[in-house]
DNA sequence: GTGAAAGCGCTAACAT
DNA sequence: ATGTTAGCGCTTTCAC
């Protein structure tokens, strides 16, 4: 019942438990026959080395925290995929948080995750997260590697991972303008943070770059939500406004457009095209597929885990936080697609 | 730079550290005035509990190790949201590992939890898992308390949450069934978990309650991919295989064949009627939108945490294992309604 | 209501 | 190549 430890297999051994300690951790300076002898006992004891022990004395936990928003969005439980995937390869573990968009939550996590010691944190922030937000202060104060992924805060010197969401949104737009649509309607969000701003700026150098006046009246603030989509449509179509194409911030967005327009008996791409953001897993199964812009979601989990085992590597010489910004990817399917390419 | 610590605090105010921890664990026998005097210290210090020493000292450590097979999987993260939900509210952390189907990072994963002592383990086996696992089994070796969902080891007397895959595949079929089909093609999976078998049965049983013969080549081993929902309609077809409705097991198979089907010029639900299973969110946004029974993923998560947390606090009775079952629930869509309803 | 002291299971510097 | 020793930062029992 009593739990094994390096001392019980000593005095099997009737050896020291330090030199176990160097058995196990495979130190040089330790004979083959006594490294043999310690991993049969250990394994025969049923020896689990106490990781508490291990990170409590030499002050490396081996664990990195992970906050996100929520794991119930696709988008972050794939980041969050990738992240382990490649954490776990180097003999990391991941202690797991959800913010839950709150803030407060967000303080908590970040709270636990410094006093259980990890070794880094890797945060993708609630929306309502401010520039100089405390928590997240905290961390860079206690030294302690962070790694920001897609939401970002911009004024903090850390290291990050994010898709150029200004390309995204240029790219979405102009992939519109292509297809002949000139009066593009593009829902974006709060202005906080530069993920939307960026994609908005986006929308407007394409626009502006083919010569299309933007037309305020075309930019409308909304949020993830279908039915956001769904009633925006309603509302501009009572309204008489006229637009032939329409740019979501984010697929599910995109897809409350669509249906409204489809019951509106507005054809989907002849009159007005869409395209969304994120390739959601359902954009290629409804009908007319959705065209989107793709974030590489597993490829930016796995590029914040290397940034963070970089930032480890070099920790001493402090470096200067590095940015990794990933290509949005078009993805053209029929909801915009009304030449032939 | 160095690290705050009770002692810190304790010299602060000229009392022992002993008193400090006592204050900061809101222990009964210390004065309010004392309490005040070491919170705010602490909090002027910085100071953050180092739980690593806390955990070692006190053999609990509030992690419990979650184990599934990939969080790129939308049914697992969104039970490992209602895990992380639940257990945060409790005062826990979650220290996620992702077993990718493979028994050996499985074992790996497990024997990490057990190194860093997690006070449990809440786990979905891979695919493979045979019932007498040797990883599955040091666990309880080790009294450390263990919840299973949806993929479970039958023989092990160990709680779990699951849903009732029998009544799944009854309800599933009787639909068709009540909808007028007859034929009805079952793609299943290999049969060494229960959950497949179970649906199977009930697939089976709800035939023969309503005396339908069964027709062993209407059932088929297949997997979780469009493709295969694809392939295997399209070689039916050409077999001049005769169905009139597939109950697949799960969306996306049964989304494959849906789109074979239609290309095939079958019309659904009027020739073929469908059903998958799993409630994707996609189901809802597809033409004809798919039937499906729905899994109560975050209900799952949120139960497989409660019952560690019960199993936790009878921990020395050593109380028998507890099966909560959750009911399927029936999602009637296009895709299989010709009748009225 | 507070102090003293032991010890959780390791790592690592210093001996030999 | 191995032993000795001193902690890491807490919790907890036993004093007073």
């Amino acid at each position: 019942m009593k739990r094994v430890t390096i001392l019980d297999i000593a005095k099997e051994l009737n050896i020291t438990f330090s030199t176990v300690a160097r058995a196990l951790n495979d130190h040089p300076a330790i004979s083959d026959a006594t490294k043999k002898a310690v991993r049969e006992t250990a394994e025969r004891l049923n020896y689990r080395q106490n990781k508490l022990a291990s990170s409590l004395r030499s002050g490396r936990s081996n664990v990195i925290g992970v906050i996100v928003p929520s794991l119930h969005v696709s988008f972050f439980s794939s980041v969050v995929h990738g992240i382990e995937k490649i954490m776990n390869a180097n003999g990391y573990n991941i202690l797991l948080y959800q913010s839950n968009e709150s803030k407060k939550h967000q303080a908590k996590g970040i709270d636990t995750f410094l006093q259980s010691r990890v070794d880094g944190i890797i945060a993708s922030v609630t929306l309502d997260t401010d520039n100089n937000d405390d928590a997240y202060q905290e961390i860079k104060k206690r030294n302690t590697p962070l790694v920001f992924f897609d939401r970002i805060l911009e004024t903090m010197p850390v290291s990050s991972v994010t898709i150029d969401d200004y390309k995204g949104g240029f790219i979405a737009t102009e992939h519109l303008i292509k297809q002949g649509y000139r009066r593009i309607l593009h829902i974006t969000a709060e202005q906080n943070l530069s993920i939307f701003k960026e994609r908005l700026l986006g929308y407007m150098d394409a626009l502006e770059h083919y010569g299309i006046p933007v037309d305020e009246k075309l930019v409308v603030k909304g949020n993830f939500s279908l039915e956001f989509g769904r009633n925006i449509v309603k509302e501009l179509l009572a309204e008489g406004c006229d637009f032939d194409a329409v740019f979501a911030l984010e697929d599910y967005t995109a897809m409350g457009v669509m249906q409204q327009l489809m019951e509106s008996g507005i054809k989907i791409p002849e009159q007005v095209g869409v395209i969304g953001f994120a390739n959601e897993a359902f954009g290629s199964l409804v009908t007319p597929q959705l065209s989107t812009i793709a974030q590489q979601t597993i490829t930016m989990g796995e590029e914040a885990a290397r940034l963070f085992l970089e930032l480890n590597k070099q920790e001493k010489t402090n470096p200067s936080p590095k940015k990794v910004i990933l290509e949005p990817i078009l993805i053209v399917r029929s909801s915009s697609k009304r030449l032939g390419e």
